[in-house]
DNA sequence: CCATCTTATGCTCAAGGAGAGTATAAATGG
DNA sequence: CCATTTATACTCTCCTTGAGCATAAGATGG
């Protein structure tokens, strides 16, 4: 199994034994707010060491998330494994491997007696909300630090390409904003040092984008989850593993918007949700709304069986 | 980093110390075959263990690569990462987290002195060729195979969910053939115990699906890799790692259909291509052809730093 | 030189999907 | 009754996509 390939086999790594860690990005939404589970007040998302007396990854996080929320998982996906050099930052402690799952699931309150409590996740990346527009932090606070940033690089074409970079992956001069791109936004503010975490690494003042940091590479690895989950729903029905059992359309709509950061045309995204026949009346009505009152819905568990579900893509509006 | 979040923390697990291991799927494709770089006689994917004296992961593999090959690995993807619950089926051997990659490269042979070379990786999953129609060995070998399996179901609701199951995975009963689902038809069939990795498990009698078998897991990770480049090829341009500097837009499409498995619309291939500007012409002309000679095109590196790279959908032929 | 074969390349067409807007219905609170 | 709010039904247009036709430019065999 562990067979190494090569005759030029380099000397065998001292020191190979390593720690094993799973970290959590356990989403849900709330009243049009996507939520994370966060520890150590928000500043952390849920981790501990992986125990192999579970079968496998995602047995061993489902059992850990439900013995400390008390609800199961309805959704997990692997998103990413990272290596670190040995844990604060020495370099001789013990190698640790870390490895991070995504995990849907409806709101709940987390059980009494644990640190861990529900966190908006847009407190942590601002500028990621587009759903009134885009946020006056991007214009008024980011895109000029990315500015000084591009101007800063030693050649006229390197600040050319910094530039670009910076236009392409936020929307700026004019370009379209990609809710996708969520960690590549990460990454570059933490290129420039505009990131408090990678502003320790690089020894510069006090960084000015908003959002409140995390841990280590937390929040890194939670840029991660958002990008993969603004991505999925687009082609797989995972949202309906944050909704209750009966929604309405516009609910549904509201929780797809809330994880998108922007808005949908609302007749459109109900063309598509029917006409994909992912979902089913169940002959009642929502009760305290304000206006017409709406049919409420539950997702057809059935279609999963039926096809492999390819479509979901969401009609997201251009303005 | 590594906070233990709950209150009620289970206890840290005794042994938690792991050996860490890289799997690595190198794909490269010559002459509209499809290959991937394997070791011990093609029993195998190249493997080996992390060594922790790189900054990343990646960095990792492409320095082992680079080692072994002699060339450098153009993209590199991570896979997913498996725990065993200990090598050799010991459960009390040091357990393992291995690591898989997916990574691209231009053929090229190996170098001298090395183990590693080239397999199509058709041999290995026979079934997921559908450039000249659905395989032989689906209709007459898996098809009633499967049947069989799902007939042997304890109650006749189960038995047609299995078959509904198979059916749509394979493209079974007229339903589209989805060259996506190569992870799914894989584990499918091992549910089924066709697969002798998994033969050997259940304890049953010498499987009849085609295909070489591999060590361990290491075809189930080489079904993760292939699913996810022809996942990939639709919405990135990422088969041009596998080309040369130089090509035309007919070997470009025959690698494309090699990877994908089935054939392409000459003409709205090269309307997506060239709508696109993924690529430019070179001025000169391809010069060993058969027919009409082809002009010859390069990627368009450019395109990279333009935009962020959305479309490159490939149209698949219905038929 | 011509017929034929092979691949390259240009162009058209029709159906379906996606973005956007109009119009009407059904509730609530003055 | 009216304004307001949300629900729901259609329509329209543009673009994409699957598919096919037609022509061009080479090689080869007679």
């Amino acid at each position: 199994m562990a067979r190494s390939p090569q005759k030029k086999s380099s000397a065998p790594v001292s020191g190979n034994a390593v720690t094993a860690d799973l970290v959590a990005v356990l989403v849900a939404v709330t009243d049009g707010t996507p939520k994370i589970m966060t520890i150590a007040g928000g500043s952390a998302l849920p981790s501990g060491p992986f125990e192999f007396t579970h079968r496998s990854l995602q047995t061993a996080l489902r059992a850990w998330v439900e013995a400390q929320t008390g609800h199961p998982l309805g959704y997990v996906e692997q998103l990413y494994t990272f290596a670190d050099r040995g844990r604060s930052g020495d370099a001789k402690g013990p190698h640790s491997v870390s490895i991070s799952y995504l995990g849907l699931t409806r709101e709940d309150k987390v059980g009494e007696g644990f640190e861990a409590h529900w966190s908006g996740w847009y407190d942590y990346f601002p500028w990621e909300d587009h759903r009134a527009g885009a946020p006056a932090c991007l214009a008024k606070i980011i895109a000029p630090q990315l500015k000084a940033w591009a101007k800063a690089a030693s050649s006229p074409t390197l600040q050319r390409e910094r530039w670009q970079r910076c236009a392409i992956t936020f929307g700026l001069d004019d370009r379209d904003w990609n809710e996708e791109l969520v960690l590549q936004r990460y990454e570059l503010l933490w290129e420039a040092s505009l990131i408090p975490e990678a502003g320790r690494a690089h020894g510069r003042e006090a960084p000015v984008v908003p959002g409140k940091p995390m841990t280590a590479d937390h929040r890194r690895i939670l840029a991660t989850g958002i990008a993969r989950l603004r991505a999925k729903i687009k082609y797989r029905p995972v949202v309906f593993e944050l909704m209750p059992a009966e929604f309405t359309l516009l609910q549904l709509q509201r929780s797809v918007e809330a994880l998108a950061g922007r808005l949908v045309h609302k007749q459109n995204f109900r063309r598509l949700i029917e006409q994909q026949e992912l979902v089913e009346e169940t002959g009642a009505m929502a009760a305290d709304t304000v206006g017409r009152p709406a049919k409420l819905f539950r997702f057809r568990h059935a279609v999963l069986a039926e096809r492999a579900v390819a479509g979901t893509k969401l009609p997201l509006s251009r303005t």
